[in-house]
DNA sequence: AGCACGCCGACT
DNA sequence: GTCGGCGTGCTC
């Protein structure tokens, strides 16, 4: 018998199903995992047994060990990862990796046992680091783990100096296997001396042991702080904290981690009631899903219209059928409302995947999936992949978030999963949505999708009415503030009426930079071309691409200047309501405001609780809000994100505006709303505060046929990066070049192709790597994936790309 | 990527 | 002679 098996060690260039020996005694199936030999080092690596039969047996390797009584993938989900694997330009590994929870993982532990051979105590070896680890192993009594041996030096060195002591057979190397599931507690530092003792040996300390001394001082001032906490507040890493310990000042304790969210399901009275119109779109999923293949649906459902109510209903109906249902949300920390109704409804039956479950959880919740204990799994992205042995519906609620977009490896697109999936398994997939994206409408008004429609709020109430205000008229009028008047107003008339006002700042909320008074100039990131962003909590520069931290400087350090904190504009419309009404108080929610502690649910229940007039806000205020006294939005600068030139501009604005409006106006009073911008004759902002998608569709539509954007052509980014710019710019020039010359070919006459680039990405440089993309204005036809595959092998296998790392992504979100 | 193999210069 | 640097080629 043979077993075809995906290697995790194959490389994009390389990767393909390796053919192994079974040993008779051996049984494989499918979906098992194994440890194989590979390469001409024969170095063990783990593999999925894509198939199993008859072969030649001659010169194969045998498999060595099977890790997995049960097939942890079905077959289903090995011809997923197959059409994955030809998707995204990644390999069989990376998409097996992306569907399992971390916590079925392996960890390769490495020890190192001094061998008989003793010689070396009398003639010792020459590199310093190679006696430092034998004298380490003598002192452990002869064994030692190698991440306490590595940590002893740099890593180079460490493994020059294995490999010598080995070849010397001074030592022996053993390696074990064991399951990387972690607990959920965390480590929590405090000191292990008295304070004026640990102060005295702070002081003591040279100026090289700064960090030592910081970490002292804040422990000394709080008593305890988990490792994280410590690393984040004083930028120190892991090994000073530990080396701390070593010298016996600070000792640790193991804390059980407070969950981040527990589920609160929310207060039901009895079943969910349908009004007319929730009916009879509920009546036509239903007979849909009850077919043989049901197909795809849309429900384009404005605000307020209870989707979920439908979602609940074809749950519920789903499940009676002995089947499993799967919801995606875009961010599951934006919908609380959402998950305690599901809780409430489904009880035991749900299995919730968020970010902050540990490896633990995670693994647990997978388990009672497979077993079909778990019959409703909600989650984010990755949650599409959930193992359910009947699945009979899949709702991506929300279906425009480009959350559902993968950004790292795999690149996959949720949406394109569950359509697979559905198909497959026969499930219905049900994408949802107030505002759908272009290409999801398309698809519904061409037959692909059965659209379905809930054209009116579930209270009955209308729309918010919308009003726009021109901000150079303002300016005309002498206004120079961000307020306009007529939104001065409206907030004056509802703070009076004991109403409640919110106002979005169309920005993502989370970055403050710190800059110079004198020369503008602000510090940037020494591994990354971009800004560091100001953090009040620790009182230190971060940076959001790579993670670098450092204290933030009280002057300049270019010109000595004093530093300023330019923010978000939320702290700015907070003085000018203050200085406008200082008899009204207002709340601030932006990245200054919201911390762990300061959570923004605990914000916004403030908020509501206290009635408090105005909530300013980033963009973190514009989803998934139901609050009844809310009966004024104001968006202060509706055009921002129709600047950038992605070709889903148009979109973002007209989502964000139509989501920020629905905010408006949710209990009994009326809503109102207010955008404020440059350009008020812009058809996108006109049409958003009429709330008219269809004429949003109709536009948009022609604009990206004529661009040859999604739905009618794709837009393909083929992103280069490495540490040597000019190799990464002349890698990118040669790929593009290659590809132009295979495009004039015959047999790729018809693709009309535009190749545009390569160009420095928006940030070029993120963690010494410089980042250079082509963008392929195409149609991502099959022919055409498998040249840019073949093109992006070549490119891998060429050894001037030695050292640069190519990426593909087919309409991203950048 | 990772690792072995082979060729070449440097040093005991 | 032996050690280690570096270029080349392969991975069932």
């Amino acid at each position: 018998m043979i077993a075809r098996i995906a290697v995790s060690a194959a490389t994009f260039a390389i990767d393909k199903p390796y053919s192994y020996f079974v040993p008779p005694s051996m049984h494989l199936q499918p979906g098992v995992r194994v440890m194989v030999p590979f390469s001409r080092s024969n170095r063990r690596v783990e593999g999925v047994v894509l198939e199993v039969g008859e072969g030649r047996e001659e010169n194969l390797k045998p498999v060595e060990q099977v890790l997995d009584e049960e097939p942890v993938l079905s077959e289903t989900m090995l011809q997923l990862a197959a059409f994955l694997r030809g998707r995204c330009f990644c390999t069989y590994f990376d998409v097996v990796r992306a569907m399992l929870p971390g916590g079925l993982w392996f960890e390769a532990k490495d020890s190192y046992t001094l061998t008989p051979d003793r010689s070396w105590e009398d003639k010792p070896p020459r590199q310093p680091e190679a006696l430092k680890i034998l004298e380490a192993l003598r002192e452990n009594g002869g064994t030692a783990s190698g991440a306490k041996l590595s940590g002893l030096m740099e890593e180079e060195p460490f493994d020059k100096a294995v490999a010598y002591l080995l070849r010397k057979k001074w030592i022996t190397a053993q390696r074990s296997l064991s399951r990387k599931t972690r607990d959920k507690t965390e480590k929590i530092a405090v000191l292990g001396v008295e304070v004026s003792a640990a102060l005295a040996f702070a002081a003591s300390r040279s100026k090289a042991a700064a960090m030592q001394r910081s970490v002292i001082e804040l422990l000394c001032s709080v008593g305890s702080a988990s490792v994280k906490d410590i690393c984040y507040y004083t930028g120190c890493g892991t090994q000073t904290v530990n080396r701390l310990a070593d010298l016996g000042l600070i000792q640790f304790q193991e804390r059980q981690v407070l969950r981040c969210r527990e589920i609160v399901p929310t207060e039901i009275d009895g079943p969910v009631v349908l009004n007319p119109e929730q009916a009879e779109v509920f009546e036509g999923l239903c007979s849909q899903l009850t077919q043989e293949s049901p197909g795809g649906a849309l429900l384009h459902g404005v605000t307020g219209s209870g989707k979920t109510s439908v979602y609940n209903r074809l749950i519920e109906t789903c499940l009676s059928q002995g089947k499993q249902a799967i919801l995606l949300v875009p961010e599951i920390a934006l919908t609380p409302q959402l998950l305690g109704l599901m809780a409430a409804h489904f009880g035991q039956k749900v299995a919730v995947l968020h970010s902050s479950l540990s490896v633990g959880e995670r693994y647990d919740q997978w388990k009672r999936t497979v077993q079909g204990k778990a019959q409703v799994v909600v989650g984010t992205r990755s949650a599409v992949f959930a193992p359910c042995p009947r699945l009979g519906l899949i709702i991506l609620d929300e279906e425009q978030e480009h959350s559902y977009q993968s950004e790292t490896n795999p690149r996959y697109a949720a949406k394109e999963v569950a359509l697979w999936r559905g198909l497959k398994e026969g499930a219905l997939v049900l994408f949802g949505s107030a505002t759908p994206s272009i290409e999801t409408m398309y698809q519904a008004k061409t037959g692909k999708l059965t659209l379905y429609t809930l054209k009116n709020r579930y209270n009955g109430k209308a729309l918010p009415r919308v009003e726009i205000v021109d901000m150079r008229q303002e300016l005309k009028l002498g206004n120079p503030l961000s307020l306009s008047l007529p939104l001065q107003e409206g907030i004056r008339k509802r703070a009076e009426a004991g109403e409640q006002t919110i106002l979005f700042l169309n920005r993502r909320g989370n970055s403050r930079a710190l800059v110079c008074v004198d020369c503008r100039k602000a510090p940037e990131c020494p591994r990354c071309s971009a800004r560091l962003t100001y953090h009040s909590a620790n009182g230190r520069l971060m940076c959001h691409y790579c993670g670098y931290s450092q204290p933030a400087p009280s002057r300049c350090p270019t010109c000595g200047g004093p530093m300023k904190t330019l923010g978000t504009g939320t702290q700015k419309v907070q003085q000018e309501l203050e200085a406008l009404n200082p008899e009204y108080p207002v709340i601030r929610m932006d990245a200054d405001t919201v911390s762990a502690v300061n959570t923004h649910e605990k914000i916004l229940e403030r908020f509501e609780k206290e009635n408090i007039p105005v909530l300013v806000g980033t963009q973190m205020v514009a989803k998934g809000l139901n609050l009844p006294k809310v009966t004024l939005v104001g968006v202060l600068d509706g055009d921002l994100s129709l600047y950038n030139n992605s070709f889903r501009a148009g979109e973002t604005t007209f989502n964000m505006l139509t989501q920020v409006v629905g905010r408006a106006g949710r209990g009994d009073l009326p809503g109102e709303a207010i955008i404020q911008t440059l350009v008020p004759e812009h058809k996108i902002i006109t049409l958003a505060a009429r709330q008219d998608y269809e004429g949003f569709y109709q536009l948009e539509l022609e604009l990206r046929r004529v661009q040859h954007c999604p739905p009618f052509g794709d837009v393909v980014q083929l992103t280069f990066s490495g540490e040597q710019e000019p190799q990464v710019i002349a890698g990118a020039v040669k790929f593009r070049d290659s590809l132009i010359s295979c495009l004039s070919g015959p047999e790729y006459r018809q693709e009309a192709c535009r190749v545009l680039g390569p160009a420095p990405c928006p940030v070029v440089k993120v963690n010494y790597h410089y980042r250079h993309r082509l963008t392929v204005n195409c149609r991502m036809t099959q022919p055409l994936r498998l040249l840019l595959a073949h093109l992006l092998r070549q490119f891998f296998q060429d050894r001037q790309n030695k050292g640069v790392s190519a990426f593909v992504d087919v309409n991203g979100y950048e």
